[in-house]
DNA sequence: ATGAAGATTGCCT
DNA sequence: GGCAATCTTCATG
């Protein structure tokens, strides 16, 4: 079932947490792939100093600015795409939602194909899998280590890294600039927000704590890290214990070009 | 026009 | 833990 518009018209507070467990999925003429989000952060817009909407208007943050249930995309680092999902809180507050992190629940291998296709990487995607099973059948609950180290093999293309990051999730959705704008609250768009009624069973979780399956998941919330304004609000929200959440990289400012005389 | 920083990630020692 | 890759956007001259 896909979520209404009225969903994203609140404060991106709290949109956010309600967010965890729903799907994104985008169709393409290569397939479709389905992310189930595990981790999402708020953003205030106007009045947040961390979000780009807090200089005002501008070409890259217009969609922002507009009705809510859009995705705002934007490039960024040269090189990587992130989205957001377009909230209303006040009128023109710009409010969004960033996407961080998620687990793929539909079109693994595409994503897979997506993620090891890199800018430099150029691996053939003829790559043997190691017992690769479909998706659907065959519960793998009874393996204690979710990722057999295969040597060689990059963190880019275990399946709970794959969309684990706000770029990562980006590549293995093909989301691009092109949908920058795309509204997910129409069954005709290529992007699409479903709601978690209807999930297919969550993939084996390892066991940390009591994540078996049938188990609630708990929703931890945190003040962004870097912000310090506004710190008694929780913005970030996602899975506890969830090993496709993010972790935290502490942002580190490179060193200014160095000038050649 | 020019420069600096960025809601990041991958690979290095 | 540190640094490079890579280019768009925004602010300033």
């Amino acid at each position: 079932m896909l979520i209404p518009r009225e969903f994203f018209a609140r404060p991106s507070g709290e949109v956010a947490p309600d967010l965890l467990g729903c799907v994104l999925e985008h169709e393409t003429p290569d397939g479709l792939v389905a992310v189930e989000l595990t981790e999402v952060e708020a953003y205030a817009g106007r009045s947040d100093p961390a979000s780009h909407a807090y200089r005002g208007q501008t070409r890259r943050n217009a969609v922002m600015f507009g009705p809510p249930g859009h995705a705002y995309v934007y490039f960024t680092y040269g090189m990587h795409f992130c989205v957001n999902m377009v909230c209303l809180g006040e009128e023109g507050s710009a409010a969004a939602v960033l996407l961080r992190a998620g687990a793929i629940i539909a079109g693994e291998d595409l994503a897979r194909a997506r993620r090891t296709r890199g800018p430099v990487s150029e691996s053939p995607v003829s790559e043997s899998p190691v017992s690769e099973s479909p998706v659907s059948e065959s519960p793998v609950s009874e393996s204690p280590v979710s990722e057999s180290p295969v040597s060689g093999s990059r963190a880019r293309n275990g399946s709970r890294d794959l969309a684990r990051g706000p770029a990562r999730l980006c590549q293995a959705l093909g989301i691009d600039r092109s949908l920058d704008g795309a509204d997910v609250c129409v069954a005709s768009s290529p992007l699409r927000m479903r709601a978690e009624a209807g999930n297919p069973v969550r993939s084996p979780v390892p066991a940390q704590g009591d994540d078996r399956p049938g188990t609630p998941r708990r929703i931890v919330t945190g003040p962004r890290v870097g912000v310090s304004s506004a710190a008694e609000i929780p913005w970030r929200f996602w899975y506890e214990g969830d090993p496709t959440v993010s972790a935290y990289r502490a942002h580190v400012p490179r060193r200014p070009k160095l000038v050649t005389p």
